[in-house]
DNA sequence: AAAGTTGTATAAGCCAGTGATATAAAAACG
DNA sequence: CGTTTTTATATCACTGGCTTATACAACTTT
C-alpha cells in the first residue's frame, strides 16, 4: 500500500463536477448581508437550536476567538442574542432571534430564485437526475457531519 | 402576473439541498493557500487560457480594483502572469504559470481526496445517483456561465 | 483550598475586499 | 487633426473577518 490511496476515476469526475458546481453556488450566493461563516451560523442556530459559543466554532471551521467576533457582530446586527447558561457561569448560550431567522429566509429565497430560473431552463430529464441525487447529497453532508463533528 | 415569480415545491427543496450540499463543499475545501476568488480565477484561466484584467473581475464577482490586487498577489507569488496586449496599450493580459497549475491540481486533489473518502462510505446506489446528476450539474454551470458571461 | 481545566474575551496583526480617485491609452467627434 | 470622452488599470484609505497569543473567570479535581 503506498502512502496516497488510490482515487477512482469516478470520484476523480465526482470532484472535477462538484468543483464547478461549488462556483456555480457561490456565483449563486447573494454577496450582500451575511458573511459565509455568518449565514452557515445562523441556519445552524436555525435548525437545532441554541448553541454554546464553544460548540459553534469548531463545525464552522474556525477558531473561537472567531466565533466570538462573529456573535458580536451578529448580535450587534440584532441576528443572534447572547445568554447564559444558569448551571454554568463560564457559558455564552447563542441563540437566533426573529431578525436572524429573517435575514436566513432572505437569503434562502435569494438564491432559490436564481437557482429555480436555471432551473426552468433545464431539460426535464436533467431535473429528475438533480431531484434522484438530492438524498444522495444529503447523506454526504451527514457522513462529513459525523466526520468533522 | 405577479411581481414575484412562482417558485416550485420541487425548486424548493433543491435549493435547499444544494444550501447543504454548499456547506459540505465548503468544509471539504482546504482553507490554505488560495483564497476562493484566487482559485476559481486560476482555474478560469486554466481552463480558458490568458484574459485580460477586465474581463476577470466581473465573472468574478469581484471589484476591478480587488482584481488588480488579486493578480498582484499571484503575480508576487508566481501563480500567474501579467503580460500586455500589443495591440492595445492599456490592457494587462493575465495568465497562469506552470506553479499556478501545480497549485491547482493541489488544491484540486485535496478536495477530491477528502471527497473520495466521503463517497466510500457511501451506498453504491446513492453514489450511482450522484454520478448520474453529475451532467445535469454541468449542465447548470454552463447555463449560468450564459446568463451572466 | 490549591491546582488544573474549560469557556469566553481581548489584543495585535494579516489578508482580501470595498469605494473614490488618479492616470494613461484608445476612441469619438467637431 | 486636436480636444473631449471613454476605457483599462492602478493606487489609496478603509473595513471585515480571520489568525495566534494571551488574559481571566468559572467550574472541576484532588
Amino acid at each position: 500500500m503506498r502512502h496516497t490511496t488510490t482515487i477512482s476515476a469516478e470520484d476523480q469526475a465526482i470532484a472535477t463536477g462538484f468543483e464547478r458546481f461549488y462556483e456555480l453556488l457561490r456565483r449563486l450566493t447573494p454577496r450582500s448581508e451575511l458573511s459565509l461563516t455568518a449565514a452557515s451560523t445562523l441556519r445552524r442556530l436555525e435548525r437545532s437550536g441554541p448553541h454554546r459559543l464553544c460548540e459553534l466554532h469548531a463545525p464552522e471551521g474556525v477558531s473561537q476567538p472567531a466565533m466570538t467576533q462573529l456573535v458580536t457582530r451578529l448580535e450587534r446586527e440584532g441576528l443572534a442574542r447572547r445568554g447564559s447558561d444558569p448551571a454554568d457561569g463560564r457559558a455564552v448560550v447563542v441563540s437566533i432571534t426573529e431578525a436572524g431567522r429573517e435575514a436566513v429566509a432572505r437569503r434562502r429565497e435569494g438564491r432559490t430564485r436564481a437557482l429555480s430560473a436555471l432551473l426552468e431552463q433545464l431539460p426535464a430529464a436533467d431535473h429528475a437526475a438533480i431531484m434522484a441525487a438530492l438524498p444522495a447529497l444529503e447523506k454526504l453532508g451527514d457522513l462529513l457531519a459525523e466526520n468533522t463533528n
